[in-house]
RNA sequence: GCGGAUGUGGUGAAAUUGGUAUACACGCCAGACUUAGGAUCUGGUGCUUUACGGCGUGGAGGUUCGAGUCCUCUCAUCCGCACCA
C-alpha cells in the first residue's frame, strides 16, 4: 500500500483523542515539563506562522512525553479584541458569535495538524469564567494600590476609538491599525508597573542565556534606567511674583551633574504647570500662547519631526551653586512625562541643548576640558570654570556633585526610568469589563467579589460610534456596592494584554478547580515556570513585559507564591516569508495551511516547517522543498518492507560489511544528535538531515537486521516531528515499542574497519588516505607521506601532526 | 545616535566548538524506465583551468602546524529603540 497521509492522520488523531493521550497527570511527584506556544487570536483561520509555532512546540512536548516527563502542553484562545468588533461593524455579526465560531473552526484546523495539546485545559479568554477571576485580581490590585484611576494625557486612536498604552504606539501610530495616534486628556485605569521597574530590570539577569539576547536588550532599553541628580531651581523673586506666588521652584533631573556649572538656561515642557500658569494668566504674548498650545496638541513623534522650537518664558531661576540668574524657556523637546518635565540645559556638553542654544542665541559656558569651539563636547575630561570642582575628572565629579547637593540639602541622587505606567482602559465593547462602580457619595468603588463576573451585555448595538457599553440603555445602571445608592458602572474594558498576562497560570491550574479559583497556587508551584515558551519576536516588549510584571504583581497581592519569572526559556521563531516578504493577506502571498494539509498531509507540513530553516530564523516558503519533504516521508514509509522483526535486534557489529557498519553509524549519529537538538539547540533541521543521511546509508546495504534497527530508531527520532506516519509505522512494525522511553546509544557502532583521513601539507589539503582502524601513528604517517610524495620532493618534513580520525598535517620546508 | 544580530555554492542551509568547508535538501545537468512526464530511479553539480594546478566562508590584517570558527580593524545588510536630559 502506498503512503496515504489522510487515512493515517485521521486514524491517529481520532485515536489520540479517544485515549486522552495528551492530558497531563495529576501526580506531582513526577518530573515535569511545561511547553507553551503563544496562544492564537481567533481571527478565523490558521496561517503558516501558527503552523510553525505549534510544530516547534509540539516537537518539544512529544519529545519530553516520550522521555517520561509529565508534560503540560496546552492551547487556548486570546479571544477579546478589536477585530471581533470590526467584524460586527462590517458584517453585522455579534462579536461573541464571531469569536466562538472562529474558535470552533480553528480548533478543527489545529486538530488536523495532529498537535499534542491537552483538550481539557482549553479555554477562551472571553469565557465569563476567565473574566470572573481576572476581575478579582484587578480588584485586589486596586486594594493593594497597584491599580489606580487618573486623568491624564493619553494616546488615542480615532480609528479604534480607544486609548492605547505607550507600548502599543509604534512610531506614533496605532500598533493594530497603523492610524496616527492623537493625544487626549481623559480618565483611565493604570497599573503601577513602574513600581516594578527595578525588579523587572534586575531579573532580566535570571534570563540571560535562556531568552534571546535581543529580547533582553529590548526590555532593558524599554525600562530605560538612568541614574543622576534631582534638584530644584528656585525661582527669582520677580518671577515668583509674576506667577502669583503659586510656585517656589521646579524640579529637574540630570544624568550629568558634573556639568552643573555649565548651565546657562533651563527648559520646561509645554505641559509643565508653570507654563500652563503663564498661559492661563496671559503673561506671554498671544502669539506665543497660541504656538505653545499647538505644540501641546502634537504627539511626541510630531514634535520630533518638527525640529526644535522654544520660547523665552520671561522668568528666571537661581543657579543653586553660583546664585546666577538663569533664563527659563519652554522647549518642545522636553518631555512632560520624564524627569518632571523640566531640564537644566548645558549647551556646551549636550548636543540637544547646543542646537537649541545656537538657534536662540543663548550663552555657552564650557566646563570640561577638551571641547572644541562650534560644537558640544560630550566626552570625558577635567572640569574647568567649575569653582571648587576645578581639576576633577568629570567622571568622578558626578558623584562629587551629588554628594555636594546632598550635603547642602539642595538635591539628591536618584534613579529615573523611561518605563511608564500601563494604561489598561479601553473604550471598547469586546473586552473584560473593569469591575468598578462610580458612586456620587462613595467615589470609585470596586464591585463585590461575590458579584463577579461583571459580564458583558449581549444585546448591544455595535456601530463603531462611541463605546457600546456607554450607549447601552441600562447596563451601566447599578447600585453602589458600598452604600446601595444608585450608581454607574464603569464602561471601560480591560486591555486584552491583561488576559494574556496570566493565562500561563490558568493552564497550570487543574480544570477541576476552575470554578473555585482563578489560579491554584500548588498547581502553579508544580508547573511553573514555563520550561519552554515559543512565540514571535513581535511580543518582545508588549506581552512579555506585561506577563513578567503581572507575575510579580500577582505574587505580591497573594495569588501565587514566590515565583520570579513566568517563562524560564524563550524561543522566538522567525517569520514565514514568501518571496522575501512576510506572508500577508493584503499582499496576497499567503499559503493556506488547510490546502497544504489537504494535498500533502500534516506530517509533510510539519516536516517542511522544521526542515527548511532553524526555528529562530526566517523561513522562506518553497513549494518544491515541500515536495521534497513529502518525498522523504513516502520513502520512509515505503522502506517498512525491509523490517523483519518487531524488536530492536542485537547485531554482531564486527561481522558486518563496510556499508552495513556505515549505515549503523549514521543511524546512531542521528540518535546521538537528537538529545542536543530536542533539549538545547532546537536545530530540528540538522536532526532531520541526519535522519535523511541515515536512510540514504541504509539504502546502500540490505541487511535485514540493520534495516530493522535503523527504522526502529529513525521512527523513534522523528515521531515528535512527523507523529502520524511514525506512529503508524511503529505500530505496524514494532508494536509501538520504540515510542516509549529512551534508546541506548551503542558506542561499538562508531567503530569502522577503515578510516579515511585527509592529508594536508602545510595545512593545505592535498590527498586522502584510507587506513585500518587500528593503524599505528607511524604507519599512518608513512602512508600519508607516500600519498603526497610529489609535494615532498626536495623538502624536509619538519613536523608531523595527526588528528585522530580526521587528518594528517605535514609541515615541510 | 544607542542597542541587538547576521554575512558560507544558483537557493534554503550544515560544519561534534581550532582539524578534510559546503553535510542534508531544493534547483540545475545527464542518463534509465516510459506514449508522455510537473511521476519514479541512477549519476553529476563551489568557482576557474585543456590539464597539472590555482582560488574560495563580506573585506584587510594577526595568532596557529592548521582559522568559517579565536584576536584587531573595516564594510554591508536586517531588526528594535530613539530629543529620556
Amino acid at each position: 500500500m502506498s503512503y496515504s497521509p489522510k487515512e493515517i492522520e485521521n486514524k491517529w488523531q481520532t485515536k489520540w483523542s479517544e485515549q486522552e493521550a495528551f492530558e497531563p497527570k495529576d501526580d506531582k511527584s513526577l518530573k515535569k515539563k511545561y511547553i507553551l506556544s503563544m496562544f492564537p487570536f481567533p481571527s478565523g483561520r490558521l496561517h503558516m506562522g501558527h503552523v510553525r509555532n505549534y510544530s516547534i512546540g509540539d516537537a518539544m512536548a512529544r519529545y519530553y512525553r516520550k522521555q517520561n516527563y509529565n508534560v503540560l502542553h496546552p492551547i487556548g484562545w486570546d479571544a477579546f479584541g478589536m477585530p471581533a468588533e470590526n467584524a460586527a461593524i462590517k458584517h453585522g455579526r455579534h462579536p461573541k458569535d464571531w469569536t466562538y465560531s472562529n474558535i470552533a473552526y480553528m480548533r478543527k484546523e489545529l486538530k488536523t495538524l495532529g498537535l499534542s495539546f491537552s483538550e481539557t485545559r482549553e479555554f477562551a479568554t472571553c469565557d465569563e469564567l476567565y473574566t470572573k477571576w481576572e476581575q478579582e485580581f484587578i480588584i485586589k490590585m486596586f486594594e493593594e494600590k497597584l491599580l489606580y484611576r487618573e486623568s491624564t494625557t493619553v494616546n488615542w486612536c480615532e480609528e479604534c476609538h480607544t486609548v492605547l498604552a505607550n507600548e502599543q504606539v509604534e512610531e506614533g501610530c496605532c500598533w493594530r491599525c497603523d492610524n496616527e495616534v492623537e493625544l487626549k486628556e481623559m480618565p483611565g485605569y493604570y497599573l503601577d508597573i513602574r513600581k516594578y521597574a527595578d525588579e523587572l530590570l534586575e531579573d532580566l539577569k535570571l534570563l540571560e542565556g535562556k531568552w534571546p539576547s535581543q529580547v533582553l536588550a529590548m526590555q532593558s532599553n524599554w525600562i530605560g534606567k538612568s541614574q543622576g541628580l534631582e534638584f530644584a531651581f528656585k525661582l527669582s523673586d520677580a518671577s515668583k511674583e509674576k506667577l502669583g506666588n503659586k510656585f517656589e521652584d521646579f524640579e529637574v533631573f540630570t544624568t550629568r551633574p558634573d556639568t552643573i556649572y555649565g548651565v546657562t538656561y533651563t527648559a520646561l515642557a509645554p505641559e509643565h504647570p508653570i507654563v500652563k500658569e503663564l498661559m492661563k494668566n496671559e503673561l506671554l504674548d498671544a502669539e506665543v500662547i497660541e504656538k505653545i498650545t499647538a505644540i501641546s496638541n502634537m504627539t511626541e513623534v510630531e514634535r520630533a519631526k518638527a525640529g526644535k522650537e522654544g520660547f523665552d518664558l520671561g522668568i528666571t531661576v537661581i543657579h543653586p551653586l553660583t546664585n546666577e540668574e538663569i533664563p527659563v524657556w519652554m522647549a518642545n523637546f522636553v518631555l512632560a512625562s520624564y524627569g518632571g518635565g523640566a531640564v537644566m540645559s548645558v549647551p556646551t556638553h549636550d548636543e540637544r541643548d547646543f542646537e537649541f542654544a545656537i538657534q536662540y542665541n543663548l550663552p555657552l559656558k564650557y566646563v570640561i576640558e577638551g571641547a572644541e569651539d562650534g560644537q558640544a563636547y560630550t566626552g570625558e575630561g577635567v572640569l574647568i570654570n567649575s569653582g571648587e570642582l576645578n581639576g576633577i575628572k568629570n567622571t568622578k565629579a558626578k558623584a562629587e556633585v551629588i554628594k555636594l547637593f546632598e550635603a547642602k540639602s539642595l538635591g539628591k541622587g536618584t534613579t529615573n526610568y523611561k518605563l511608564r505606567n500601563w494604561g489598561i482602559s479601553r473604550q471598547r465593547y469586546w473586552g473584560a469589563p473593569i469591575p468598578f462602580v462610580h458612586c456620587e457619595r462613595c467615589g470609585l468603588v470596586p464591585e463585590k467579589v461575590e458579584n463577579l463576573p461583571i459580564a458583558l451585555p449581549e444585546d448591544v448595538e455595535i456601530t463603531g460610534e462611541g463605546n457600546p457599553l456607554e450607549n447601552h440603555p441600562t447596563w451601566s445602571t447599578c447600585a453602589c456596592p458600598k452604600c446601595g445608592a444608585d450608581a454607574k458602572r464603569e464602561t471601560d474594558t480591560l486591555d486584552t494584554f491583561v488576559q494574556s498576562s496570566w493565562y500561563q497560570f490558568r493552564y497550570a491550574t487543574d480544570p477541576k478547580k476552575w470554578n473555585e479559583c482563578g489560579i491554584d497556587k500548588e498547581d502553579v508551584n508544580y508547573w511553573l515556570g514555563v520550561d519552554q515558551y515559543i512565540g514571535g519576536i513581535e511580543h518582545a516588549i508588549l506581552h512579555l513585559l506585561y506577563a513578567r510584571f503581572f507575575t510579580k504583581a500577582l505574587r505580591d497581592v497573594g495569588f501565587i507564591d514566590d515565583l520570579k519569572e513566568p517563562f524560564d526559556n524563550l524561543l522566538t521563531q522567525g517569520m514565514v516569508l514568501m518571496d522575501g516578504s512576510k506572508m500577508s493577506k493584503s499582499k496576497g502571498n499567503t499559503i493556506d495551511p488547510d490546502s497544504l494539509i489537504e494535498k500533502y498531509g500534516a506530517d509533510t507540513a510539519r516536516l517542511f516547517t522544521l526542515f527548511a530553516a532553524p526555528p529562530q530564523k526566517e523561513l522562506e516558503w518553497n513549494d518544491s522543498a515541500v515536495e521534497g519533504a513529502f518525498r522523504f516521508i513516502k520513502k520512509l514509509y515505503d522502506r517498512r518492507s525491509k523490517v523483519s522483526s518487531n524488536e530492536l535486534p542485537s547485531i554482531d557489529h564486527a561481522s558486518l560489511s563496510k556499508e552495513e557498519k556505515l549505515a549503523r553509524a549514521k543511524v546512531y549519529e542521528a540518535l546521538q544528535k537528537s538529545v542536543d537538538v530536542y533539549e538545547k539547540t532546537f536545530a530540528f533541521n540538522t536532526l532531520i538531515a541526519a535522519c535523511m543521511e541515515a536512510l540514504n546509508a541504509l539504502d546502500k546495504q540490505d541487511n535485514e537486521q540493520v534495516w530493522t534497527e535503523g527504522l526502529y530508531i529513525i521512527t523513534h527520532l522523528l515521531e515528535p516531528i512527523i507523529p502520524h506516519v511514525c506512529a503508524e509505522l511503529s505500530e505496524e512494525l514494532f508494536a509501538s515499542k520504540n515510542l516509549a522511553g529512551k534508546i541506548e546509544i551503542l558506542d561499538e557502532v562508531f567503530v569502522q574497519d577503515t578510516i579515511t583521513l585527509g592529508v594536508a601539507v602545510n595545512g593545505k589539503r592535498r590527498a586522502e588516505i584510507e587506513v585500518d582502524a587500528g593503524a599505528s601513528k607511524e604507519d599512518i604517517i608513512t602512508m600519508a607521506k607516500e600519498s603526497i610524495a610529489k609535494w615532498l620532493e626536495g623538502k624536509n618534513v619538519v613536523k608531523e601532526i595527526l588528528v585522530p580520525n580526521k587528518m594528517v598535517n605535514l609541515v615541510v620546508k
